[in-house]
DNA sequence: TACTGGATTATTTTT
DNA sequence: TAATCCAGTA
């Protein structure tokens, strides 16, 4: 028998011992959430439950993993028959029994990014849409958006029936679904929302899952989206042993659908929930953590909340600026040289914390240039790379071909002498005939106004396919693969490709990955199926794990905050803590204050993955966008008490020309200031702290926002340092926006 | 059909 | 700056 009291602490104990009911566990920063988690399931099932009926849901395959492995080695043998799955793998399983009580055949497949990219290009085209009218990303994420609220094509058009503005995005919405439809096709959110309906048009299925998952645990619940709350709110609602773990200090996923007010009332759903805060921090240092309680107080939407810990105040946070970009990544790479020769630190203790992408390229300078082992964890990830997009395209033309994105994907990979104007005809001809492009390509004469060369390489290529298609009867998977690659000659097609050696040698290592994938599959497969495989690895498929390799090989990290959620080092760096880098000028110039919550909220995730040191640095110059921009310290970073900071300025400071009220402490002001420093000879040109002294427009006058188009001014309010207009734009929006970022021109 | 150069544009991204 | 996209050309 596992002894709660022992192993965990008073407030993870009650949390893991109470079985029945509604349960919300707010589990700060390093709280131990997942050795509660895990302990909990242990306990259901030790208390006779049957652990077939206990489902955990996550959003990432790694949480998912970890938990299972952990759970069943707490309980070996016994816990083998636990739900722990994404919430995408889950609807994936759901969908593949009933996809066709939902109108799609049981050999669905998952539109992925790419995919969705290409019907999106797709769609305008025959639309006849300006993506310059209309950016191709915002109707995406406006499609994203509705399906996260549960809104499919309809219900979308019949919320924006009478929003002029919004035509064009109820047009291309439906077209979309119709061209995923006819794909045979879902998209991530599409799993979701299916689902969910599902559930709610069919009751016996629904009665099924409820029978079937008597007790569920949702993980990092405050990322949760309304299709997702919607279903768990479904199939929990029989027998309600609801149990969600989360912290609404570390929502930072809003723009991708995350409602944080799922957690911040879950309350009111469940009125009789009980409710647990872990506070106790078993990761930081208590400096660490008064810093980020100090920054995260700033925030209003949020459950109160305070991470204390039983560990020692630790060092001071340190904070540097410097005058560039380049200088603060020479100070951190010097920094960690320092700290890895002196003082007992590893280079895989470190990790470097950026905002943006962009951030790390001078980071990277820095390390190589010192010879120092570096890993840059990317968002690429296996299933996205263009090697395995091909070859997986391949495989799934050969296996059915009833895709045209898969095969439209590789009809002219390599180059074999189709042009798009050629393979557009046979797209336009297939949607009129209801063909699919492969089956066109056999004969494409038929196509009108194909040129005969072009049908004569479509042949070709139609051959090929059919060839290997009919060659498949008792090979293994991997084996197709390698013929594909043979008879298109793809790893000649490669060499070209690739730039590099190196690139190249990439791009072979992930064949081969594929290859050990697909002989995996195989063997734990009772029946074998490349639709099943690729479907299967479109969810849940991330076979590279980078970071699992960095820690053998003891480098340091560069990362995105939101990459770093659910991690912990050491030593972490907070690169590019400037006001209009973080938090973002997008969000500083959003309509919405929540937005710079959320930026805050990413602030109190970078600062809490640090264990020990922790170092914050920012830069008075940085090139972005091609563009020198000067830059403030961060406000987050105004907002830690000074008491807890280490301020040893490297570079002196000038007084600074017009004082930003920090807190009147003096010392403040003179180290956060950002003078313009002699070398800073284009800092008339464009500033943040240097905005237009007037406007050249007034209350009134038509203007032109290089995004928004033209607009009408309603008012203009002087904010100190600039002045925030607000615009209503023809379009029917109203944005609210600082004159110095909006430049805004009078027409 | 394939390539090149000029214009354009720009967070974060578990699935 | 750097990636991506389209138009015009070879």
């Amino acid at each position: 028998m596992i002894d709660l009291q022992k192993e965990l602490n008073p407030m993870q104990a009650k949390a893991a011992s109470t079985i029945d009911g509604p349960v919300l566990i707010l589990a700060g920063a390093g709280s131990g959430k997942t050795r509660t988690i895990v302990y909990r399931m242990a306990h259901l099932i030790e208390s006779g439950i049957n652990p077939w009926n206990i489902m955990a849901l996550t959003f990432t395959n790694k949480a998912a993993k970890e938990m299972k492995t952990r759970v069943e080695a707490m309980l070996p043998g016994e816990a083998s028959s636990i739900w722990v799955s994404t919430f995408h793998s889950t609807c994936l399983r759901i969908m593949f029994r009933f996809a066709e009580s939902l109108g799609y055949t049981s050999s669905f497949e998952i539109a992925d990014a790419s995919d969705q990219k290409s019907i999106m290009k797709d769609v305008y085209k025959r639309l006849e849409i300006d993506p310059k009218m209309y950016p191709m990303k915002r109707i995406q994420n406006a499609i994203s958006s509705a399906k996260d609220e549960l809104k499919d094509e309809e219900d979308y058009a019949a919320e924006n029936r009478d929003d002029f503005g919004k035509e064009v995005y109820i047009e291309v919405y439906r077209e979309y679904q119709k061209t995923l439809r006819k794909n045979n096709s879902m998209d991530f959110d599409d799993l979701i929302m299916n689902t969910v309906r599902l559930f709610r048009e069919n009751k016996e299925a629904l009665e099924y899952y409820q029978e079937r998952f008597k007790y569920i645990m949702v993980d990092e619940y405050q990322d949760t989206n309304t299709a997702q709350f919607e279903m768990i709110r479904l199939l929990a609602g029989k027998y309600r042993n609801l149990c969600v773990v989360g912290d609404d200090d570390q929502s930072i996923y809003r723009f991708r659908g995350a409602n944080i007010y799922n957690i911040l009332d879950f309350e009111k759903e469940y009125k009789d929930a009980l409710v647990i805060k872990l506070e106790e921090n078993y990761r930081s240092t208590g400096r660490i953590l008064d810093a980020a309680n100090a920054v995260i107080a700033h925030n209003t939407e949020r459950k109160n909340k305070k991470l204390w810990t039983a560990h020692p105040e630790g060092s001071l946070i340190k904070f540097r600026q410097l005058d560039s970009a380049i200088s603060e990544a020479s100070f951190i790479a010097d920094d960690i040289k320092t700290k890895v020769g002196t003082g007992g630190y590893n280079y895989g203790d470190c990790a470097i914390l950026i905002r943006t992408n962009v951030q790390s390229k001078e980071l990277e300078d820095a390390f190589r240039v010192r010879g120092i082992d570096y890993d840059l964890v990317k968002g690429l990830r296996f299933w996205d790379t263009k090697v395995i997009k091909d070859l997986s395209s391949y495989l799934l033309t050969v296996a059915d071909g009833l895709n045209d994105m898969r095969t439209l994907r590789v009809i002219n990979v390599p180059k074999r002498g189709i042009g798009a104007s050629s393979v557009e005809k046979a797209v336009v001809f297939g949607a009129v005939n209801d063909i699919s492009l492969l089956e066109i390509a056999g004969d494409a004469m038929r196509v009108p106004g194909m040129p005969s060369k072009a049908a004569n390489a479509m042949k070709t290529f139609y051959d090929m396919i059919m060839s290997i298609r009919a060659d498949m009867k008792g090979k293994k998977l991997s084996e197709i693969l390698d013929e594909i690659i043979e008879k298109t000659a793809y790893m000649d097609y490669l060499v070209g490709e690739t730039e590099t050696k190196e690139k190249y040698a990439e791009a072979v290592e992930y064949i081969d990955k594929l290859r050990e994938t697909l002989d995996i599959y195989e063997e734990d497969t009772d029946e074998p199926d490349l639709v099943d495989f690729m479907r299967q690895n479109g969810v849940e498929g991330n076979a590279l794990d980078k970071t699992g390799e960095s820690d053998e090989k003891d480098k340091v990290l560069i990362m995105t905050m939101h990459n770093a959620k659910g991690l912990e080092f050491p030593c972490v760096y907070i690169s590019g803590a400037e006001d209009g880098l973080f938090p973002s000028y997008m969000s500083l110039n959003s309509d919405d204050e929540m937005a710079v919550e959320e930026e805050r909220r990413l602030c109190y995730v970078a600062i809490t993955r640090a264990e020990k040191e922790l170092m914050i640095t920012a830069a008075r110059q940085r090139m972005i966008n091609g563009e020198t921009r000067y830059s403030n310290v961060s406000r987050f970073i105004r907002e830690i008490p000074i008491g807890l900071m280490d301020m040893n300025v490297t570079a002196a400071p000038a007084a600074p020309k017009d004082k930003p009220d920090y807190n009147n402490r003096e010392i403040a002001a003179r180290a956060f200031s950002a003078p313009p420093s002699a070398l800073s000879p284009g800092f008339k040109k464009r500033t943040l702290q240097e905005p237009p002294k007037e406007l050249n427009y007034g209350e009134g006058d038509r203007v032109l926002h290089f995004k928004f188009g033209t607009g009408t001014v309603k008012s203009i309010v002087s904010g100190g340092r600039d002045f925030e207009v607000t615009v209503e734009f023809d379009s029917g929006e109203t944005k609210k926006m600082f004159a110095g970022f909006a430049k805004l021109k009078k027409v």
